[in-house]
DNA sequence: CTGACCATCCCCCTTTTGTGGGATACCGGC
DNA sequence: GCCGGTATCCCACAAAAGGGGGATGGTCAG
């Protein structure tokens, strides 16, 4: 159901039903920004309490929250409980996560949102301590947070590519593998080598690739590429 | 359960299990890379049929597989029919996933395994063709996917503490703020006049920050630095 | 105060890319 | 049979990037 949402507004609904019917007292789903990073187009939404988004802004925690930092080492949800197991906690991390309890975040649930390239983010849900996470709800909020993000990411158009109403370049195979090797660092030479062509082949299967993303740099071209998914990090990292 | 596992050959068990409790013909669980140790220290563990696993192997040089970029540019779980929704498959993907559906391999589901700045992969599902994926399969398998795939990472012991300060480059503000201008497409006088500061300070950093990451061109550089975080594609996109 | 790191600037020279033209051949659809 | 798209190849020239040397001053920790 959280896949179909249309809208933001219809999303912190469909989140906060979900809260209600699996007995989680609040949600957050946000992207984490880095203050070294500057001001960027990071999303959040979430129904804590007023207090505790309001101390959480003021004091910045959001650079040294232990849940950010868990979240950026694990591929699936955790819960806090369970962090140190795999990151290490400070003195003033532990400070934190008893003021969150003091006004109503106790126990939570965090499933990370990354994506490489982007943001990082996650999907929090927390209850007040004393309120146990049973097995149900924990994978519950393992579906629905993976789910929610990747809808949250579609919302705020992290990647600006409706690539489906707009004509999204499309390259030819042909097109690809020379963009693809050049991504991995190859120069025109070599690539002709790999690929058993001519240099000046591959110099114009770029030049026309360039032409379709209209730019004029092949920088850019793997840029864009990686950027809509015709080319990934996968592929231009493996060898 | 499969976070309770010890060994890789009881993941294997236990997810060859999981495929035949809630009827998935095979499973793949894979890194396709990993980007702080380099090649050749990812894990896999499938039970796809023989022939197309050699297939795939033989034919994986310069061909790239739809549904590892699929997997990159999303945070939740995907069926491989509708791919095509966010990620443009060229004709020769096409071709490929018909030749998968002849040796068995028709519909699939597959869940993400992505870590910033340390391994990108991911944990597939698959049916015959025409076996459709019943909804209660698509949320089984999206569980016990990013599950197992954490499961794995720790298993084949890829992170161990404070990686971070041994082997990620960290670039200077500066050099930052270059290569970032250079990702969006500048020159080294465009960026000059941009950070207003002679075009050989430029050239100077961004020589600087490719000895960090040692690379040897400027598109390297870009490419990873957007791979392990250091930019977003938010960052270099906007405008 | 010394050494490490950072930011800034300068030189010369080679290689690689970008841009502007071409050309031939194959293949599939109308 | 023609047209559009693809893949292949060629040339010449200008612009940009890469590789090798340097230099200066500032800051900050040991």
């Amino acid at each position: 159901m959280i896949e179909a949402v249309g809208s933001v507004d219809e999303l912190m609904l469909v989140m906060t039903e979900f809260c209600r019917t699996f007995g989680f007292d609040h949600f957050a789903l946000t992207q984490h920004i880095d203050i070294v990073r500057g001001p960027g187009s990071a999303f959040s939404l979430h129904n804590y309490p007023e207090s505790w988004a309001e101390f959480y802004e003021t004091n910045a925690l959001g650079v040294s929250d232990p849940v950010h930092r868990a979240s950026n080492v694990r591929n699936d949800g955790f819960r806090w409980s369970r962090m140190t197991e795999f990151i290490p906690l400070t003195a003033g991390d532990h400070q934190m996560l008893e003021l969150g309890r003091e006004q109503g975040i106790g126990e939570g649930y965090t499933v990370p949102g990354n994506v490489p390239g982007e943001v990082l983010g996650s999907c929090s849900f927390a209850n007040r301590a004393g309120h146990p996470l049973e097995p149900e709800m924990v994978m519950a909020a393992q579906l629905a947070g993976s789910c929610a993000f990747e809808r949250a990411r579609r919302l705020w158009r992290v990647r600006q590519v409706d690539w489906r109403e707009e004509k999204m370049p499309v390259l030819t195979d042909r097109q690809r593998d020379c963009v693809l090797w050049a991504a991995r660092g190859k120069g025109n030479w070599e690539i002709a080598k790999i690929l058993d062509v001519s240099q000046e082949t591959v110099r114009s299967h770029i030049r026309q690739a360039c032409e379709r993303y209209g730019v004029h740099k092949r920088s850019l071209l793997e840029i864009r590429t990686l950027a809509d998914g015709t080319l990934s990090f996968i592929d231009v990292l493996r060898r």
